[in-house]
DNA sequence: CCATGCGCTGAC
DNA sequence: GTCAGCGCATGG
């Protein structure tokens, strides 16, 4: 038996309760990702109460029988409570308290000394936070800070996607990065905010400005979290941040005092090509000559906007800054007001032409990975549900009709005969075609999603667009910059300086039209 | 470390 | 339909 376990002591009450204390054991982190790293079979301890699992019980050796995706980061799981061995199940049930599982050793796993890593590598190891036997869980020492520490919520906040963290992190391009992301055409949209962030599009998950201070803006969403704001699709209002009332743990709330030139207004404010004024604001010498900023429109600025999207959050090109200035808003309160215009080659997603990319480019609401499937799975459960506790009356009869498979859409990515022969032309490139071929040749390629297989090929190639060190390719942007006599890489501001050598790899060039059509006209 | 935030959803 | 209130990423 595992050495966590081999000094828990037992009782076995009449009425199937067991009682026990654990030894020495390190908690499962606080993480979800933890669950990634259990499997159906893995011996867990947990704790459970069998006659009402709305509570805490006690602790219990189990086996996960079951894990199911219930969400993008929540796998549901059921486990069977063992008694003594692993042979007498006890019960069968779902788990409530996803906080409190241990995993424990496989029997004859060989063991483990106490310090070492026994549970999910990704867990944070901190040695003050072992439970020592007879101890209860603790909380975290963050969580404990937090008004949820104080309040005896109900609900569940781990499920839907209301508080889920990030499961990937844009690395193609840095968080301070101007300009569009590589790879990322105007239209491109996402169903939450999570996926945008997780796109490096726009990073955070709730604010609606991403910038520095001492910088500039990288990004807006255009949510129509203002009434008096004013959307005409190439030039906009925006509205600053600040000047909520955030008490009682809001995202948002009440206009309840005035704005200032700070934190990401001043950020926004520096963006515009003019000295900064946080008194008065200031309008830019040359629109054009200011920092770029991402727009994204949100389907919430439906309200205010016929700009914005039927669903999610849409990618729709670079803007600029043409001025900012502060005004009284019909809030009441003071706010910073900025105007922004469109800069972008690439056309906008409500113009005809920008439809056609968006077709042609097969562009879709993006959802999350796994979205889909466990919001029909809740729809059916519901409908379960209503058809046994309610009325049948007014139900069609006669057999269902049966419900497609739910087959998943895996489109494959399969070179064609002609890009396979650029690829063989790009001698330059060379090494990092071989690395992505063999990426593609790892496993049948049908079998790995459009977006993956495609992305990591591609994406090795975008960086040596963005990061010209990388030099031998030259994208005719880069020509564009430098016929306006800007020196610096449009994608991420490295200055190549007057005398670049320019000379255009054809071949890649063709080859990104193709994996991204439009490329090297756009941007 | 601390403060901020144009989301999101289950519960009324 | 309205509303409270959560984790998280991000910047400072």
């Amino acid at each position: 038996m595992p050495t966590t376990f081999a000094s828990v002591s037992r009782s076995y009450p009449e009425n199937g309760v067991v009682e026990m204390s654990a030894g020495d054991v390190r908690p499962r982190a606080r993480t979800l990702l933890c669950f990634d790293q259990l499997q159906v079979g893995d011996l867990v301890m947990v704790n459970y109460n069998l006659e009402n699992p709305e509570e805490r019980g006690f602790w219990y050796d189990a086996e996960i029988s079951t894990l199911n995706a219930v969400s993008r980061t929540n796998k549901e799981i059921r486990v069977k409570i063992l008694l003594g061995g692993l042979g007498d199940v006890i019960g069968d049930c779902k788990l409530q308290f996803l906080d409190e599982i241990y995993r424990i050793e496989k029997p004859g796993a060989p063991a483990l000394s106490a310090d070492e890593d026994w549970y999910c590598p990704t867990c944070k190891n901190d040695s003050s936070e072992v439970v020592k036997a007879g101890e209860k869980l603790r909380t975290s020492k963050k969580k404990s800070k937090m008004p949820s520490a104080t309040t005896e919520s109900q609900r569940d906040w781990g499920k839907g996607m209301a508080c889920v963290g990030r499961t990937k992190e844009c690395t193609i391009v840095p968080s301070n990065h101007y300009g569009p992301v590589p790879g990322v055409p105007v239209g491109t949209t996402w169903k939450f905010r999570v996926q945008v962030s997780e796109a490096g599009v726009h990073r955070p998950h709730v604010g609606g400005i991403h910038g520095r201070s001492n910088d500039g803006s990288y990004s807006l969403v255009l949510a129509g979290g203002f009434e008096d704001e004013v959307d005409r699709g190439d030039e906009f209002t925006y509205t600053g941040s600040g000047g909520r009332d955030l008490s009682g743990n809001k995202r948002i709330g009440e206009h309840s005092f005035d704005q200032t030139l700070t934190h990401m207004n001043r950020a926004l404010a520096l963006n515009c090509d003019a000295p900064l004024n946080d008194k008065d604001g200031a309008e830019s010498r040359n629109w054009r000559a200011g920092k770029p900023v991402r727009v994204i429109r949100s389907s919430k600025g439906r309200r205010i906007s016929k700009y914005a999207p039927e669903e999610g959050n849409r990618y729709d090109g670079i803007y600029k800054v043409v001025k900012y200035w502060p005004e009284i808003g019909k809030c009441g309160f003071l706010v910073w007001r900025y105007l922004l215009r469109r800069d972008d080659l690439e056309p906008a997603p409500w113009t005809t032409e920008g439809i056609e990319r968006s077709k042609k480019l097969g562009l879709k609401v993006q959802y999350p990975p796994g979205y889909l499937e466990a919001m029909a799975n809740k729809t059916k459960r519901e409908a379960t549900v209503r058809a046994v506790g309610g009325s049948t009356r007014g139900r069609k009869r006669g057999r269902p009709r049966a419900t497609r498979p739910s087959k998943r859409e895996v489109e494959s990515f399969v070179l064609s005969e002609q890009q396979r022969n650029l690829i063989q032309e790009d001698e330059p490139n060379r090494k990092l075609w071989d690395e992505a071929l063999s990426f593609l040749s790892e496993g049948p390629v049908h079998t790995k999603p459009i977006d993956k297989s495609l992305f990591t090929l591609v994406a090795k190639m975008i960086r040596t667009l963005v990061f010209p060190a990388l030099k031998k390719c030259l994208h005719a942007c880069l020509q564009r910059s430098f016929r306006a006599e800007v020196f610096s890489c449009p994608a991420c501001r490295h200055d190549l300086g007057k005398d670049y050598a320019m000379s255009l790899n054809k071949t890649l060039q063709l080859l990104l039209d193709q994996f991204f059509p439009g490329y090297s006209k756009g941007r």
